[in-house]
DNA sequence: GTCTATATGCTGATAGAC
DNA sequence: GTCTATCAGCATATAGAC
């Protein structure tokens, strides 16, 4: 019993130092690159003494690895479902929503994976490349249906698709710019709702579904 | 005269080697970052001794700077220019024909200029970044004033230049993406036109300008 | 488990021969 | 102008004290 409260006390701070540690990490690298982001700016960032970030994570390739996992994770969470039964015009709705909330809510993680795409996607794996691929065919099929049952413009579903993430991730990749643009020092959380309906709307009548 | 025309040969060796030297810490800089290019893999990669870098641009950080201005002149100069003459049709479909035909002609140019906003725009200096808040604000107020005329649709111009950026740009930005999922090798020349037709098409329809 | 001290290698930059 | 040789500093990673 003794043993297990000490173990997890200790799970417990391996888990909070882990977490630390990857927040602090995935910064250091969005700002300063793999090569540039070195162990001591992730340990300073983490509050923790630079061994531990190599005791925990063995090398930095690995922590590396450890951060885009999880940033994967989380863009294949916040995107969101679409199924045949929405028709198309809810599956536009649902689709830009949930890509606004998530560029919104977790820049980092949408700059990280952008970051590693621009490079050519060196580390990504190639399962990570070909999931991707078989999520747009499936939900271009969707589209497609729609496309043949009349329920909307004949449009090229992989193009909408690749519309809708452009549009959208756009917001978090590049929000230094676009900050600039509107000379404004951070969003605010009504910009999630406005942005929401402003792609939505021309989205929607841009595939004829709205007059 | 033999000395003019020495000198003619020594500002050609000069200019040659300035631009092969660009050119390759473009590309290094964009696959490794500014920290994670080394002198020697830019040196390695336009054929020359390391020295020779140096002695050109002094330093890297010199270097790194001269790319991302030849970088921005090339962004200025293919962005095309839309007047009030155009009305709101002619000026949506330039913007897109320019803005696609850059990204596919020249995507590391954009690709080094995305690298730096989603970073933080640590390098830009205040002028680029207010050039572009200037720009910005000029062709909204062109849009705004055939929104005023009743000439489109009540659009904010704003939220509709940043979505001709985004999804054209994303073309260069996220190209191994994209190639992924079309399961492609590299872009067709045929794919400029394809492009630049399906948005155009469903951002003009998105603005009540086509049917 | 946590942290200090250190080894080994690579970096940007310079000095100086050609 | 061009290139070789070299230096001083900093990076990752490890060994080992606590």
């Amino acid at each position: 019993m003794a043993e297990n409260k000490k173990q997890g006390k200790q799970s417990n701070i391996r888990a909070k130092s882990q977490e630390k540690i990857l927040d602090a990490a995935q910064q250091e690298f969005i700002l300063q690159g793999f090569k540039g982001a070195t162990v001591q700016s992730i340990a300073d960032r983490a509050g923790l003494p630079k061994a531990n970030i190599l005791y925990y994570f063995k090398n930095k390739e690995n922590l590396y690895h450890a951060v885009l996992e999880q940033t994967l994770n989380m863009w294949d969470e916040g995107i969101g479902d679409i199924v045949i039964e929405d028709g198309p015009k809810i599956a536009i709705e649902k689709f830009i929503a949930a890509k606004v909330k998530m560029s919104f809510t977790y820049p980092s993680a949408s700059k990280m994976h952008a970051m590693e795409v621009i490079q050519g996607a060196p580390h990504l794996k190639e399962f990570a490349r070909t999931y991707l691929r078989q999520w747009v065919r499936e939900k271009a099929k969707l589209f497609q249906h729609w496309v043949d049952n009349g329920e909307m413009k004949d449009i090229d579903p992989v193009s909408l698709i690749i519309l809708i993430f452009s549009s959208t991730q756009h917001y978090a990749d590049f929000e230094a710019q676009i900050l600039t643009i509107m000379n404004r020092a951070e969003y605010e959380p009504e910009d999630i709702e406005q942005v929401t309906q402003f792609l939505t709307d021309i989205i929607l009548r841009g595939c004829g579904l709205k007059k």
